[in-house]
DNA sequence: CCTATATCAGCGCTACTGACATCA
DNA sequence: CTGATGTCAGTATCGCTGATATAG
């Protein structure tokens, strides 16, 4: 741990009401902000926990998606277009997973245009300890019950419409 | 707007039915990924609105906290601190926003070691605009109304308590 | 002497643009 | 030919480590 020196008061919070004297409604401002730092937080700590299997958390995601695939396999187009990352994002991601050894790339013998990936047995492995050692501190989500994750969770999903919907 | 195609279905959701079936209570890694997702939309959304005005996010939140300082300056450590970033990281922000002619530095009179940072006429001036941009576009939270803002905020505050408390 | 402040070099990561080769 | 797929080079942002100079 970082071991960062805490704060006395929410610097959040203090700004929120410093906005609200001097500019208007602090409520976007607050929760963009608040976001902005939980998603920092979390992060951060995904990466520390993650660090002994020498992944990163976007890396995590490619396996995770990987792992739920029918075929097992998936074209790098397909996997940028579920986790919402750029095309060469992907391709440095995979690279990085080949060179582990976690994730193979194959051809695809109809188009072949297409690349593959797919896990290889060490991918599995590490997917599965990763997995354990993510659940085990919750999702750096452990401050919040079932039931609030859920309201934060469906609070959170109309912000995501312009992805789906 | 980067125009991304939108897809069928929202694949967090689909990602949560997955690993409900096969892993899990999903309700932590569902928020979680979601925080992810939604931070990376706001942050791309802050980027677009504010590339006119020549700043990033990170550095507009500069620019706000040395707007609300009582002396309309701050020490680099102080800014640090308030707005959780490393010190690196505050060196870097302060010398762009120094090019940029936003920001001025002066040494602290009383502690030579500190160095104050402090906005320029011109940084008033486009904090003001910027501001402007970005409540234009509700800090791209039009999608929830006041009261589901603060729901949201409340319910992510616990998960930043590391930060104060 | 020890600690705090700020800076610098350097590394890793992700996002993105523009260009390109390949192939349906 | 057009459009889709993947890769590569290069750029920018941010986070961090380790080292350093300066000052309390």
């Amino acid at each position: 741990m970082a071991e960062r020196p805490r704060l006395p008061f929410d610097p959040i919070e203090r700004a929120g009401e410093l906005w609200g004297e001097r500019i208007g409604d602090p409520s976007a401002m607050r929760l963009a902000t608040s976001i902005m730092r939980v998603q920092q937080l979390l992060l951060a700590e995904f990466d520390r926990v993650l660090r002994p299997f020498g992944i990163t958390f976007a890396r995590y995601e490619v396996l995770v998606l990987l792992s739920f695939s029918h075929a097992g396999e998936l074209s790098l187009s397909k996997i940028g277009e579920r986790l919402m990352v750029h095309p060469t994002s992907v391709t440095n991601a995979i690279d990085r997973l080949v060179d582990a050894g976690l994730v193979s790339r194959t051809a695809d013998g109809v188009d072949r245009r297409r690349v593959l990936a797919s896990l290889t047995a060490e991918g599995e492995r590490v997917l599965k300890d990763a997995t354990k050692a993510l659940t085990d501190i919750d999702f750096g989500l452990a401050s919040l019950d079932d039931a609030d994750r859920e309201r934060a969770y469906q609070l959170l999903r109309s912000v995501r419409s312009a992805d789906f919907e």
